[in-house]
DNA sequence: CATAATGGTTACTTTTTAGATACTACAGTA
DNA sequence: TACTGTAGTATCTAAAAAGTAACCATTATG
């Protein structure tokens, strides 16, 4: 039963890091650019500043985004990846491209590229 | 930015398939082998019933999981995991593999095993 | 002097999720 | 007759997550 437990601990705490409601789309967002607070915000849209804040905050924890704050008026604080979090993305980049997949056999839709360009 | 549009999509959709409390250990648990309720009960230790119910359906729903009921008295239903169930199984090892070295970086933990036997 | 911009924090409320408990059908067994 | 086992469902409650809105500091601009 090793296996079995030591799937649980890992596979959890690996949903625990990426799995939040925007953590995935962050790390995405970041893995092209380093961004600062307010362009993330207009790239996701519907999130909250709350929500934003939280999950930026949860993802350095985990050593995986890295905050840059610099000392100017208006305050200016850039986000971006660590070696770390850069290497979920192909994490991501699987389940995206399983995620294609699954649209278009059980859903018949069209196709999608993951990650043009 | 189709390419951030699409990866919203699907890699959302894999977490919404995937992502769920208990879905990622139903799937590795049946990826050995076909489990009734109660022994998948057993091997999730602390699941309620109603979130096991409630997370296979799911599965079931989205086709990753078949549902086979038997009809005997006591009734006798038995899980087992899809084609498409047993796709998402190395989305899990990489996940595992992930959060293992995760573990062993950030926190200095003993090396475990991923899918030992 | 008032307003705008940035990147937040805090308090309060609503919504969602999960837990606990009781209940079901049916046949076999004591 | 009462009890057991399986695989649930239904209902109510508690806890967690997320949304809403107000507030903060600072400086430049009008």
């Amino acid at each position: 039963m090793s296996d079995i437990s030591s799937y649980r601990c890992t596979v959890a705490v690996t949903l625990e890091v990426i799995g939040g409601k925007w953590k995935s789309l962050i790390l995405w967002h970041l893995s092209f650019k380093t961004l600062r607070f307010s362009q993330l915000q207009r790239r996701l849209s519907t999130v909250t500043q709350k929500m934003l804040t939280q999950q930026l905050r949860e993802l350095e924890a985990n050593g995986l985004v890295h905050r840059e704050v610099y000392a100017e008026v208006p305050p200016r604080v850039e986000y971006s990846l660590t070696e770390l979090g850069r290497s979920v993305v192909p994490i991501l980049e699987m389940m995206c491209q399983w995620g294609k997949d699954y649209l278009e056999t059980s859903e018949g839709q069209a196709p999608q590229e993951c990650r043009v360009g």
